[in-house]
Parts: C-alpha cells; structure tokens; sequence
DNA sequence: TAGGCCATCTGGTCCT
DNA sequence: AGGACCAGATGGCCTA
C-alpha cells in the first residue's frame, strides 16, 4: 500500500494526539522502515499500479452506467452520482492522510506505554515487557501500592510480590521475581492467573539461608530465572546500601544496565527495586535489589516506618523503627519530599 | 514450524 | 466534512 511520506504530512490537519510524536525519537527499526517506506512512495511501482487501478476503475464505471441505462427504465428516483477520477484520487488521499495519522497515533500510544514501561518495576531496554504484560503489571503495581497505603503499616513483601505477579504469564512473572531476587517457583501462577505457592513456605524460602553457599538459596541449583539457568545473585544489604551512597547516581552505577531505571519501587522509602548488574550476572533479565530511595533522595526517608540494619543479609531483614500508624498524608509526604 | 508479538492498513463509528 | 478512535485483517519478525 502506497503510503504517505511523513515529510506530507505537514498537510495534515493537527490530531489531537500523537501528531507530535518526534520522528528522531521513533526506534531505529521504525526509522528504517519509515525510509523504506519513503523511497518505496517515490519510486514504487504501485504508482503505476494505481494509476491502471483508476483506469480501469473508470472503465468499471462506464460499463455499470450502461447498464445503469436500462436499468433506469425499471427503477425510478434520482439516480445515484458515480465518484468521478478527482473524487476517487480525493479519497486515496484522505486514505493516505488517515494512514499517516493512524500511524502517528499508534506511535504516541507506543511512546506513552514506553514511559509506561520504565515506571512499573521492572524495566530493561533489552527483555521488555509485551504491551499487555506491562499493562498487567502496571495494574497489580498501582493495586499493590495502594493495598499496601491503605494498611498503613509495614508491609508484606511477598503478598505484594503475589499481588504483583497476579494473572501474569510465567515468563513475566520469573522477571519481576528476578527483581526481587525470590524463586519464581515459589509463586507461581497457576491456570486462573492467581498466585500460588508451592513447595516449601513461602517465608522459609525467602528467609531461611541456612546453607553457606548464599548464592545458591535453598530450592536452586542454579538461578533465579532458572529456565535461563541465570545465576542467582546474592545481594547483602550493607554491599547495596553502601554502594548506594557511595554512587550518587545510582542510574549511572551499573555498568552492564543497558536502559532507564524504572523508579524504584519504593515503600515509603523501604526498599526499592533497580536493575542492578553486577559485572559477571548474565546478559539478560538481570535484575536486583536495592534499599534506596528513589534518585536525588536520600536513601531513606527520615520518617520512614523501617530502617536498614547495615548488618543484615538479604533478603528483607527490614527492622520496623515504629510500627505507629501512618496516615496517607504522612506517608505521601514523606514519599514526595 | 507454530505461536506470540508487533506495525500497519483499512473501514466503520462517533464527535466536532 | 474531517478527524479521532477502534477493531479486524494481514504480514513480518522472532523464538521455542
């Protein structure tokens, strides 16, 4: 199909949404494919293949209205106006012009589930998440976060990892676990999409490290996401607090992160999700934890409900500084101070 | 090779 | 009339 040439269409009428959407900033397949599609307008045989199309569409045309002829006899009434070639060509452009836009709306659709994309957990330029997949998981991240307001007290890591995972499919789920560096298997979604433990408990799972090897938990012989047999990544409290401080932007610390940081996934300052990867961690679906507050933040709120002991292990030895309720107020000011 | 995901085209509908 | 929005169809690409 003969398509406009973004250059055109300037011609167009401003839509409401997605006419602006930067051409620089379209990724570089679609760039290529828009350049194919330029040279494919100027120089396709289409052209001509359309110009025959009209030819012998008129020809059509002429042939209907002599049969139109005899048929007027029998049927009375104004008689129906044929689209002439100007009317035709009119419309093949409001075609083209509809393309354009069609394709420009889809573009600032894609861009605004981009930004999407780099604000629910877990976020990679290189495993990205499908449009319903981030979806999903931008759905249980908002339900999770909310439940987690509404209870006013220190959350539950693993029902909000469970809340996070509801109805996602397996591949999704290993991924937001890898960012929590807990087993999937320990919550996997079973047919209806709900959450599902199985094996072990869940908390002996997350907590109980009793072999020396810290690096391979209980229940692995290998990693995290162990249908990649990727490594599973042991990370100490005190090593990511430090190496928090110690960088001060923790978007720039990762050597192999290949993308935008979702912002952390905070509670209140708890703790925070980020892609963190460690030199010898694979070459995808890497992920980590971190106990950080989001960039340009200190760490850790002052009014935060839970500090970190610089000694502890993880996973999620988080000791409550004070359990006192929280209003919402409070803790969405301290959030967004 | 089948299935999933995606971009694009297209015609219909609704709204201004 | 024209634009936005939507959903179906189609074909390409990628991966298991």
């Amino acid at each position: 199909m003969l398509t406009l040439p973004f250059e055109e269409t300037h011609m167009m009428c401003e839509p409401r949404f997605g006419a602006n959407y930067p051409r620089e900033s379209l990724p570089e397949s679609l760039q290529q494919q828009e350049r194919q599609q330029r040279t494919t307008a100027r120089s396709d045989p289409d052209m001509m293949r359309e110009a025959e199309d009209d030819l012998s569409d008129r020809e059509e045309d002429e042939r209907e209205d002599d049969q139109d002829e005899n048929e007027l006899q029998k049927k009375r009434g104004p008689r129906k106006k044929r689209p002439g070639k100007e009317h035709v060509d009119r419309a093949k452009l409001r075609r083209q012009e509809a393309n354009a836009r069609e394709r420009s709306r889809m573009h600032g659709l894609n861009a605004a589930l981009e930004s999407l994309r780099k604000v629910v957990p877990c976020y990679s330029k290189t495993q990205k998440l499908s449009k319903i997949e981030t979806l999903r998981l931008a759905k249980n991240y908002i339900w999770a976060l909310s439940e987690t307001l509404n209870a006013g007290k220190r959350p539950d890591l693993l029902a909000f990892v469970q809340t996070l995972c509801k109805g996602l499919s397996q591949p999704t789920t290993n991924l937001v676990a890898g960012c929590l560096q807990l087993n999937a298997r320990n919550f996997l979604t079973d047919h209806n999409g709900e959450v599902m433990f199985s094996g072990r408990s869940p908390y002996e799972a997350m907590y109980s490290y009793t072999g020396s090897d810290m690096n391979s938990p209980p229940g692995h012989s290998g990693g995290v996401m162990d249908a990649n047999s990727k490594p599973f990544r042991h990370y100490s409290y005190s090593s990511a607090y430090e190496t928090y401080f110690e960088n001060p932007s923790p978007d720039s610390s990762s050597p192999h992160f290949d993308g935008q940081l979702s912002p952390p996934m905070s509670f209140n300052g708890i703790f925070s999700l980020k892609h963190d990867d460690p030199p010898d961690y694979g070459k995808s679906g890497h992920y980590g934890v971190r106990y950080c507050g989001a960039p340009g933040r200190t760490a850790l709120a002052p009014t935060s409900m839970y500090r970190v002991s610089p000694e502890a292990r993880f996973p999620y030895d988080l000791h409550v500084r004070s359990q006192s309720f929280q209003t919402q107020g409070e803790v969405n000011g301290s959030y967004h101070n």
